[in-house]
DNA sequence: TTGCTCCTCACGTCACGTGAGGTGGC
DNA sequence: TTGCTCCTCACGTCACGTGAGGTGGC
């Protein structure tokens, strides 16, 4: 009944973050939960918004839920801290990096066999099933 | 007892794939159950060896265990079918670059705002907390 | 009253790895 | 006999999504 008050939908659709993830982020206490309705609904007001749409944010740049409890944590008033935060950001770049450089040698193998492919239409013989046997 | 029996760790050191991995690729029919010793313990013939090597292989690549089922039914004898696992190929091929665009793109975001980040070390403001806010 | 939204479980996803508690085999 | 290997569950991982069966609220 607060002027401000948002039901779970109108939280997700206004966050972009699914129903279902909000409710499971309450249970992994990534998010605090909610005051309750008489009936048990979930009532958010703006702090519950902002929270959310920080951690999509965050998800959409691969950061896990473990560094976004640190992100949070250090993005509050009392301890904010850049540089923890410009470390951890740091390290998931890293990490990102990585993952690019391994599957661009995938890429590399796969686009290689199968250009012989193409190549090979009235096939005798595999080059992709070559690759994998023997 | 037989010439070439292999036991499940063998097969794990010589595939390449931890023994757990093999049990796992039994339960769901990956490889075909094999002959057991009278106390229970599995004895493996060379083709289930070669079988894990071509799984692996295939993993390494990136390839779904769906996948790989197909792959596996298309490399047997009666019907191997080249252009069809090209197509398979093909299409993985496509995922997987598909994820490096993403990724490059996530590299390219992180990489930027960190570096204003390192650029503005005794900092009043956050470039990394200002992206993931308002 | 309708029917849309919300509620709480529990299970499924993907491809495994780990641990418990017990036993085979050289 | 030692102790290394193997056995079978069952549960954990990661970040959710889906479905069942039921109810609140405009």
């Amino acid at each position: 009944m607060r002027a401000s008050a948002l039901s779970i939908g109108m939280l997700a659709t206004l966050s972009g973050v699914n129903l279902e993830t909000i409710r499971y982020y309450e249970r992994i206490g990534l998010v605090a939960p909610p005051e309750r309705t008489a009936g048990g609904h979930r009532q958010y007001a703006e702090p519950a918004l902002r929270r959310l749409v920080f951690i999509r944010r965050a998800r959409e740049l691969g950061f896990g839920i473990q560094a976004i409890r640190v992100l949070l944590d250090l993005s509050e008033p009392g301890h904010r801290s850049c540089g923890d935060v410009r470390t951890i950001a740091a390290s998931h770049l890293a990490e990102v990096r990585a993952k690019i450089a391994d599957l661009i040698r995938l890429e590399s193998v796969l686009a290689e066999t199968v250009s012989r492919c193409a190549a090979n239409d009235p096939a005798p013989n595999c080059p992709v099933l070559e690759m994998l046997e023997a």
